[in-house]
DNA sequence: GGGCGTCTGTGAACTGGAACACAATAGAGA
DNA sequence: TCTCTATTGTGTTCCAGTTCACAGACGCCC
C-alpha cells in the first residue's frame, strides 16, 4: 500500500532539511496502535526506527494486512493531504521513533517554499502508482505467486547476506488474503525444494530466482 | 480505481477556469484506445462526452476493468505527477471528447498560480482515498457483494429514473473480476427476486434498498 | 424475413483454498 | 530443567466460483 523508503526516491536536501525542522518526534511501543482506521487525522509519518504494519479490517471481521514499513518510511499522507478519516490502522510490530508533520505544518511549509510542492506532487504520484501496483498483486493472482511476490518484496528490504523477514506465518497469511494453513503448506512445499529456510517467524530465502520465477516476474 | 466526478469535489472557479484554458482537446471513437499500460505519458484528461474504461490486463492475460468513466471524471493523473508509464489501459466504449492537460501545462499552471497546488493536492489525497476504498472492494468480498456494490456504484450514475447502467454481463464480470457466468446467475436470481430488471447490455435497479443491503453497505 | 453473431440462462464436473482438527515443536520464562 | 503458549505441519471436509458445454433469445444486416 504504501512505499518502503523515501531514500529509494530522489528527495532534495532542501525538502529533505525543510521537512526535518516542521517536525516533532514520536515514540511507540510494540503493538502500540499509532491510528486506527476512520480515526479522524491529518499527520504524515516518518519512520527512523522499528516496525510498523498497515492493515485494514473487512467487513466479516478479518483482518486484510497491507503493508510493513520498517526504517526509512513514510505513511499517513492520505490524511495529510486531504484531512479526514484514516484508511488503514497502524500498529507496531516493534517499538518505533517516529516524526511527525500535520496538515498546518505542511501548509506553513509549502508557503515558505512553494517551489517544493512539484516535488512534493511527484513524490505523490509515485505512491499512487506503487499502490495500483499493489492492486495488482492482490487480485485474481493465485495464493502461490501472491505469496511468492510478497515474500520477496519483504525480504529483499533487509540488509547484508540472503534475503530474509521476520514475519510468523500467520502474519504473512494476513498480507496475502489467505489462510494461515495454505501460507504453511505453501512454504513447506518450497522448503522441501529447497528455495527458502525457514525458522520460527523467520523466512530465508535461498534461492531467488527460482522464487521470482514461481512470483512470475521478470520472464 | 479513479474517481468519478470532478465536480462531485469543490473545485474552485479559479482552479476550473486555468484549467480550461492550459487544456488541448481529444476525440475519440468507439473502441479506440486512448494509452495503454505501459505506454510513457504525462498528461491528465478530463471526459467531456462518453464514456471509457480502464483496466489492466493480468498475467495470464484476463482483463480486469477497474472502472468505467463518463462525463465529468478526470483520469490519468498519476503519469501527469510522474511522469512514467501508465498504470492502466484506456479504451473508449463510445465516442468520446476529452480535454488534455499536460506535465509541463501543468508546471506552468502551477508557477503562475502557486496557491492552487494545495488545493491541487488534497484532490490528489482525495483520490487516494478513493483508491483505497476500491482495494476493499475488490479483495476478500464473495461475489455476490462485489458484484451488488459494482453495479450500485456505475448505476448511480445514469441520471433521472431508476438507476442503470449499460453494460453487458461479461463486461461486468471483467470489472468485478470473476466469470460471466457466475455474474449471469447473480443477476439473474436478482431478477428473480424483483431486485433488478435486465435487457441486453442493460441493467435497471428496481428495488436499491435492498441491493445495498446484499452489498452490505449502509447497515 | 431469414440468417448469424453476440448476449444470456443454466446445468455438470472440477478445483483452489477455507475451515476444522489435531499433532508435533520450539522458545520464553519460571 | 520443566512448563506453557505460540508456531508450524498435515490431513479431511466443504464450498464458492471456475470451466466446459449447450440451448435459447435478441438484434442486426443483407
Amino acid at each position: 500500500m504504501f512505499d518502503k523508503n523515501i531514500s529509494q526516491t530522489p528527495v532534495s536536501e532542501e525538502l529533505r532539511c525543510a521537512l526535518t525542522n516542521a517536525v516533532r518526534p514520536i515514540t511507540l511501543a510494540t503493538r502500540e496502535t499509532l491510528f486506527t482506521e476512520f480515526d479522524e487525522g491529518d499527520a504524515l509519518y516518518f519512520i527512523l526506527e522499528g516496525r510498523l504494519e498497515l492493515s485494514i479490517i473487512v467487513d466479516d471481521g478479518r483482518k486484510l494486512g497491507l503493508d510493513v514499513l520498517s526504517a526509512g518510511a513514510v505513511f499517513g499522507e492520505i490524511s495529510l493531504l486531504d484531512p479526514g478519516p484514516r484508511t488503514a490502522t497502524a500498529i507496531a510490530l516493534e517499538d518505533c521513533q517516529l516524526l511527525m508533520l500535520d496538515h498546518s505544518e505542511l501548509h506553513q511549509l509549502l508557503e515558505q517554499n512553494p517551489h517544493l510542492t512539484i516535488e512534493l506532487l511527484r513524490l505523490v504520484g509515485k505512491r499512487m502508482r506503487h499502490i495500483t501496483d499493489q492492486l495488482n498483486e492482490y487480485i485474481l493472482l493465485p495464493l502461490p505467486k501472491r505469496l511468492a511476490r510478497k515474500v520477496l518484496r519483504l525480504a529483499s528490504r533487509s540488509d547484508g547476506g540472503k534475503p530474509r523477514l521476520k514475519l510468523s506465518h500467520s502474519e504473512l497469511a494476513d498480507l496475502v488474503g489467505a489462510s494461515r494453513e495454505a501460507v504453511s503448506k505453501a512454504l513447506s512445499g518450497w522448503k522441501k525444494e529447497g528455495l527458502l529456510q525457514t525458522g520460527r517467524g523467520s523466512v530465508e530465502v535461498l534461492n531467488e530466482a527460482m522464487l521470482r520465477n514461481i512470483a512470475g516476474l521478470d520472464p
